[in-house]
DNA sequence: TATTATCGCCTCACTGCTGTTGCATTTAGC
DNA sequence: GCTAAATGCAACAGCAGTGAGGCGATAATA
């Protein structure tokens, strides 16, 4: 691909995760217009709007994807590989602010992709749990849904948190509540 | 309003309110259809599609309002009226699923009333710090969003938990997190 | 039962978004 | 500098959603 098409497709792919999570419905025109191409480029890339869809999410999940592998979910102490994993999937959120949840059912591929990719968070949490970490009575579907909870309400409403602040917050969060002792 | 123009609106409300929670762009059609109601109906009752948009913003803010009236949030004990409060905001959350925060952008009057209700939530949070039920450092909009974001959890991804069993969930995670003693 | 508010159905016009094509122009890479 | 890829621009067709109006039928209420 020749350089000028990367940088339009890079831009056209963040303007479209910054305008579709913002509002779902916004025209590919708007993207378009926001990522400074011509609406017919877009078109030419992407043969309906499915396809941009798709190619953003895929995005993201390439960039969570890293920030699995980094994280070392699987070998580091707990403590390090939580905080990690929340220092660098915050700017990730951050940069691709889509739901992936809802805006994925019509892309089966990528939807198979994010599960496989949950699982590994699901994974690290149980390994929290048999190390002693989280409480043996917790459910393990609510302590993974905290998670992703506190992960989103940091990036998206805490916009000034440094990552690092962020995941302070959050982890001190996840572990002890906000209760006093 | 005869008492079947009621019962359509009702259904018109409760309808719009799911459908446009699984997806925003729901056409009217859409909407009128779920509801049993011709697409001309909709249209004669409400001027617009964001007229519609108001109505079920405004029906779940009074569902809300009466759950912080009826909470007592300024007078009961912290922790009877924090149980009570999200025993109660619960359901409402699932009977009208609706994002408000970013659906309401174009509504003024609602806009309002909702940070009206949010201010009363918030004033709860200051006071359970102050008589010491909350950790004196914690960041009070944190406290906020993190308690809000813990109720959508319960109520939209754990849709079998009963009202109780939600808040006692909530409220335990809210106070104590995840973590070990 | 009589009245009338409300509804369903049909039709129409309008708008915005999508997706395509042809052509001239620009720009990256050799 | 040359070449081919990529783009911008203009125009077009198609479609779905919106919103309005007329009219006969229906159902609530007095």
């Amino acid at each position: 691909m020749r350089a000028d098409a990367a940088r339009n497709l890079d831009a056209v792919l963040r303007a479209g995760a910054r305008l579709l999570a913002e509002d779902p419905g916004t025209s590919m025109s708007a993207v378009a217009a926001a990522a400074g191409v011509d609406r017919t480029t877009l078109h030419r890339r992407f043969a309906n709007r499915e396809a941009l869809l798709s190619a953003v999410f895929q995005a993201k999940l390439d960039s969570a994807e890293n920030v699995l592998d980094e994280a070392r979910l699987t070998e580091a102490p707990v403590p390090v590989a939580l905080h990690r994993y929340v220092e660098k999937i915050v700017p990730v959120s951050r940069e691709w602010p889509l739901d992936t949840r809802r805006m994925m059912q019509n892309d089966p591929a990528a939807s198979i992709r994010r599960q496989e990719q949950s699982a590994r968070v699901d994974a690290f949490i149980r390994r929290s749990r048999d190390e002693g970490y989280l409480r043996g009575d917790v459910d393990m579907t609510w302590a993974r849904t905290v998670l992703d909870q506190l992960v989103d309400a940091a990036a998206h409403q805490f916009p000034t948190l440094t990552p690092p602040q962020a995941a302070d917050l959050v982890v001190a969060t996840f572990m002890n509540g906000l209760g006093a002792a």
